[in-house]
DNA sequence: TTGTCTGCAAAGCGTTTGCATTTCG
DNA sequence: CGAAATGCAAACGCTTTGCAGACAA
């Protein structure tokens, strides 16, 4: 039987490759806080969607809907699940927040859109190793003239099988 | 209300930015036959995964599981649903294929492992450019060395607006 | 022959929607 | 005050699972 996909777990770990690292180092993003971005877009900034906004700010790894919605209810005890889901939705269309999948589970994830992303995703197991570092810099400033998108942030992840894996 | 982010179609376009592209091209997978990798897996090679893995590998865009039923069904007439997720879930688990999210509805797409994939997603019409060169086989090399990670292939993605919609 | 794989249909569950009410501006 | 946003709960639709039969090796 096809085995249960779901049996991996959502692991991340997060190592410092500045000292082998190529060179154009990623500084982290400013962060222009999500609630910011949501009034420029000319939307109502609430008490469900501050929750929201400050949930994903501050979350360490790159949440769920269902994940946000727990832990933005310690903020905000009555917030709904649809209001999550709807607040997510807003915050990608501005291009503040980008979906993303890591491949345990058929959830969604999210991450900010600001800056860059790196995973080295195992196949097999699941496991998710985060890098700060990447050589994009020229890349997005090349596309961004030649196809004339405007590029708010990347995401870059390297597929294969980790060591106890392979 | 939140509003649809399903109105956004799945889009595909495809660009070359051989010349004005940096160095170090990634030239196209060599595509080893899904077939042969569930084989030398040891998995067996039956008629309905056959079908899957041909229309996983001859498609030009990225699959969700519905639209490789849709077309694996002119080669396997009976082929059920529940056997083209858990093909797909082979191929995942042995490293063949891999997860990925573009952001226009909630259904999984899949591509092959092997190589890389990149994309120009626009945040709001969700339309997809795609490109084919990349300078990152430097990072892969470096990283795999660094992490102990075997790695398959990669994912860039790159989140914005496309010109239309900034 | 035997353990794997398949199709079917039901179950599961993450996401979306309708609507009356509340809230921001 | 008016439009936008919310919560609830039902509706949806994609994905997974149980099982008996079919099939690769």
């Amino acid at each position: 039987m096809g085995g249960p996909i779901k049996g991996r777990t959502h692991r991340q770990l997060r190592i410092d490759l500045n000292k082998t690292m190529i060179a154009s180092v990623n500084h982290p993003p400013l962060a222009t806080p999500l609630a910011d971005r949501l009034t420029a877009a000319g939307l109502r900034l609430t008490a469900p969607r501050r929750a929201v906004a400050t949930v994903l700010e501050t979350s360490e790894t790159h949440l769920a809907p269902a994940e946000v919605l727990e832990r933005a209810r310690a903020i905000c005890p009555d917030l709904g699940r649809a209001t999550v889901y709807r607040t997510i939705d807003a915050l990608v269309r501005i291009g503040a927040l980008r979906p993303l999948y890591l491949g345990d589970g058929p959830e969604q994830r999210f991450a900010l859109a600001e800056g860059g992303h790196h995973h080295l995703v195992c196949a097999a197991c699941g496991t998710v190793v985060e890098f700060d570092d990447c050589p994009l810099g020229d890349l997005e400033t090349t596309l961004a003239a030649r196809t004339g998108f405007r590029i708010h942030g990347h995401l870059l992840e390297l597929f294969g099988r980790c060591p106890a894996c392979a």
